[in-house]
DNA sequence: TCCACTCATAACCGCGCCTTATGAGCTCAT
DNA sequence: ATGAGCTCATAAGGCGCGGTTATGAGTGGA
């Protein structure tokens, strides 16, 4: 990822980046600075600045309005991807400030909260606009531990069992994902790669002990033979991207690469490599209110 | 998608979350301040700002380094994914930039310009540092026409035929997915729709005379009753994610929404909505040099 | 013809962030 | 033990970006 010249020097912030999604939408330099809470002319330079920083013009004025150019509407559509992802940040920090007084407490797994909450909180806020949410991330252990002490009011993990001392529900089930870079030899197969064959041949694995590799191990009846154990999921998909091996991971983690195809889902013949997802609570009745609310986003259609 | 205080007020700038990054893999806020070109107290400024914003302490500053937080690593992942983002604007943004005496000179129509290109431009940027890249994004009409009047060395297309004139091959298919907002009680079905009941059911479509459009009507052997009929993908997505009905969208565009679970996919029984994605370029040999590179970056595997 | 709307220009100003210089704390090697 | 070498924090100063208000120019409709 070697960078030659510093990012944000080539990228608008995310201020001009919402500005123009904003003149977009209402056609009207004007009418994006005052919703945005800004001047007319603070708007009009920012839209200037960005199109000399980008070389090309975004949006054509008339004294009717203003449309986004060919190359505006393109700008503007790989804008609205940075400005969701800053969404997403913006909902995971804010439970993770929220005090422990909110009104609703959540213990998640890392891959959980990581992967699935920030989108989570985001469908909570604008269906109930009102209620704070607090997120403490963990291992399962730590979830329950938070549930038990009353610490939290609903946790999420994922794992073969639910956790001793509390109910629960599955919500999702998550599927590991055997990828290799595209140039791979095993990027082009025909034939699914089956079980033997895939615990004969060394891996880029999470380290010992993680969900991922518990999960693997017992799919293939014996341990896998790690190529490479590294400690978190960005290192394991760096490696794979970078054409060390097949690597093994959940298919959460794995989206964008995939769809990017930065790398390339290996197709497996005699195994089913999927962990549940839980919902998880203090023993007795199905929560009410807001983590209900929750839960009702979260659960997964029967299907 | 009404906010009430500015996003910005809220998350961090790209600098200071790319700084994020580096301090994470670097480990030492004054190394992290070196990889950017910054100095060390701008640095320990900027990720104290950071966490003053977000209320919450990142790292852990020791004389021997700085360490993430549990919550820090949390932050850290949500950061690198709009980093993510953000690479991929400044990747497209350079090939909208770059003028025609580029060495690669790209026509892609807007669906694959907005949701692959960038992709595929951090690809071979990786590949091939050296290679400037330009992009032009149209309709299939004008990739044809800017390949045979020599503006360009390699196009892509979507849709059902190859543009007379041109030589090409497929890449990948795109399948159209029949999505709904979970709320929606096709969400809830345990059998999957038909192709009469789809035709019979009104849909949020694209406007008549896009690509999208086209499949449909082919694949349901007669015209799709609209219910809404809107000019961008942004507002069709909008209108299902709002439960306005089921969409009819290309899993390109949805890839977000269907994994954050703001849409659900809707299992189709005897209809296949697919289109070829195809790279075109003019008559005779199969392109060289970086426009043969580029194609070996997106050339699907056979599967 | 004049009003209502668009965006652009100009002049001013203040905040924010960066810089350099320095200090304090810890570890380790000599 | 003691100082070298690393860490990060603090302090003081200055520059620049991006904001504001005030105004003007252009266009279209009443």
């Amino acid at each position: 990822m070697g960078e030659r010249a510093p990012l944000w020097h080539r990228v608008p912030d995310l201020a001009a980046l919402e500005l123009l999604l904003a003149v977009a939408r209402l056609g009207s330099l004007g009418r994006a600075a005052a919703e945005l809470g800004i001047s007319q002319p603070a708007a009009s330079g920012r839209i200037r600045t960005m199109e000399k920083l980008l070389g090309v013009p975004l949006v054509e004025r008339s004294p009717r309005g203003s449309r986004l150019t060919r190359a505006g509407a393109l700008v503007t559509d790989w804008a609205r991807r940075v400005v969701e992802a800053a969404e997403a940040f913006d909902a995971g920090a804010q439970a993770l400030r929220a005090d422990r007084d909110s009104r609703l407490r959540v213990a998640a797994s890392m891959t959980i909260a990581e992967y699935l909450m920030p989108g989570w909180l985001i469908a909570l806020r604008a269906a109930r606009p009102d209620t704070a949410v607090s997120l403490l991330a963990g291992n399962s252990q730590f979830v329950a531990e938070r549930l038990l002490a009353g610490d939290a009011d609903v946790g999420f993990v994922e794992g073969p069992a639910l956790p001793p001392g509390l109910d629960g529900a599955v919500i999702a089930r998550d599927r590991l994902v055997v990828a290799v870079a595209p140039a791979h030899p095993w990027a082009r197969r025909s034939a699914p790669v089956r079980a033997e064959e895939l615990a004969a041949t060394p891996l880029i694995l999470r380290e010992e002990g993680s969900g991922t590799r518990q999960v693997l191990d017992d799919a293939l009846g014996r341990h896998a033979a790690p190529l490479l154990e590294l400690a978190s999921t960005t290192a394991v998909k760096a490696a794979a991207v970078g054409g060390m091996g097949p690597c093994v991971l959940s298919e959460l983690a794995l989206t964008e690469e995939l769809s990017t195809r930065r790398l390339v889902e290996v197709p497996l013949a005699d195994v089913t490599l999927t962990r549940r997802l839980r919902a998880v609570w203090r023993p007795g009745p199905h929560p009410a209110g807001p983590a209900r609310d929750l839960l009702a986003l979260t659960r997964t259609p029967t299907r």
